[in-house]
DNA sequence: GGACCCATCTTAACAGTGTTCAGATGCGTG
DNA sequence: CACGCATCTGAACACTGTTAAGATGGGTCC
């Protein structure tokens, strides 16, 4: 155990760990950078060589947390078995969502509440790029006509994401926990078979954009920036 | 004007009046109590005469604000023109939703985090109960079946809150921004037309429950004990 | 091997926070 | 008019995020 040298070997992550494990203990807020600090055995200035504030530190804990999230997504859809039907494909991706958000209400709170605010970092597999991918298979397979695919990304991830938050901050609650599968294949089907039946002129649909598919998009941009 | 009086008059009220100018103009956290009570032009131990604690004060005023939200549903969706078609009403009431806390993102940040921790105050309207009702006008209407009823009103919350949670938090943006009312439209429309055509037997949907559900049943009972 | 460098960490201090408590103030009621 | 009590003040507490100046020691070059 290297643990008791004077260099810590890997400070930034284990200040990552401490936070992520009072947020679980003590809730989204209820916790200090000293008392992270002092879990890990550290001065509470030692983190500010490895985090320009408690709040950068937040948003690079949310960016690891919202990357698992994506993980865990990409490995329900790609669960064997499923090849023949995209749409329990995409199902299942959006039943890891919502699992993932009740396993750690308190996590997910603070991922969700910080995403937006880091400029910097990318969080890959991005949940929304998951469901994104998912719905291409499914438009692809015939199970989605080309008018209703723009943007139905959007609409499939608000209603994921309205379980997995109402579930999150405690304003609905499921009996059993277990239902929650229901209750997302439920939301999820409808909106799916809403979409495959619309009836409005395609061009209708606004352009929506995720907050991280932009940024990507800007980093792209300053690296061709920089080389050329 | 009574405002300089010793006795405030509405300290209660002031508070919370600066609290939410402060969520408005800094973040849901951005803020103290100290800083409430300074633009109230009151010392700081004063507020502790109408809130036990800050986090108090934050869910009465996340209660003064989901209510403003439940009128604002309640209006929408009783709008005149709109008693021939209740969808439409429905919808109405779910861009109201959405409006909302595009309009205010920091205080609806602020009152959905908090919502469900206050287990005093009532919220009068509901948003979940505005929706409910909807929901129970279509049923009547004939353009939703009995067997798809129960529990739909999560279905629709769930879709509604997602897009305007993907919104406030900005995980999601749209362009323009009135956008908003389409993308809102396209998703309740979706959920609705997709729950219509739902093969699932009847009993199949889990028992979900809004949190002030329960708080209301239970204040119920207690009211009722108390008068046994 | 020794000398240096620099990232890493510590100690000490700052202003500002939520919260408590003993006491001052003045409104409404008798 | 005097009393009682809700209302508010002032001072104090431990604790917070953050910064500055200095100690420590692993890695690199001669």
């Amino acid at each position: 155990m290297g643990k008791r040298r004077y260099h810590h070997g890997d400070l930034r992550g284990a200040l990552l760990d401490a936070a992520e494990e009072l947020v679980r203990e003590r809730g989204p807020a209820g916790w200090s950078l000293r008392e992270a600090s002092a879990r890990v055995g550290v001065s509470p200035s030692a983190a500010y060589h490895h985090f320009s504030s408690r709040d950068a530190l937040v948003r690079a804990l949310s960016v690891r947390v919202l990357a698992r999230l994506g993980e865990r997504m990409a490995e329900a859809a790609a669960a064997p078995g499923r090849d023949d039907d995209a749409r329990r494909s995409l199902v299942a991706a959006c039943r890891a969502y919502v699992r993932w958000a009740l396993d750690d209400p308190a996590v997910a709170r603070l991922a969700f509440g910080a995403a937006a605010r880091d400029p910097g970092t990318a969080v890959h597999p991005h949940p929304h790029d998951v469901i994104d991918a998912e719905l291409d298979r499914l438009a692809e397979a015939g199970e989605l006509s080309a008018a209703a695919r723009p943007a139905a990304e959007f609409a499939v991830w608000a209603a994921v994401h309205g379980v997995a938050t109402l579930l999150a901050d405690g304003l609905m609650t499921l009996d059993p926990p277990q239902a929650a599968d229901l209750q997302t294949e439920r939301v999820v089907q409808a909106v799916l078979t809403g979409l495959t039946r619309e009836t409005a002129p395609p061009g209708t649909w606004p352009a929506a954009r995720s907050t991280h598919t932009e940024r990507r998009a800007a980093r792209a941009r300053e690296r061709g920036r920089g080389e050329a």
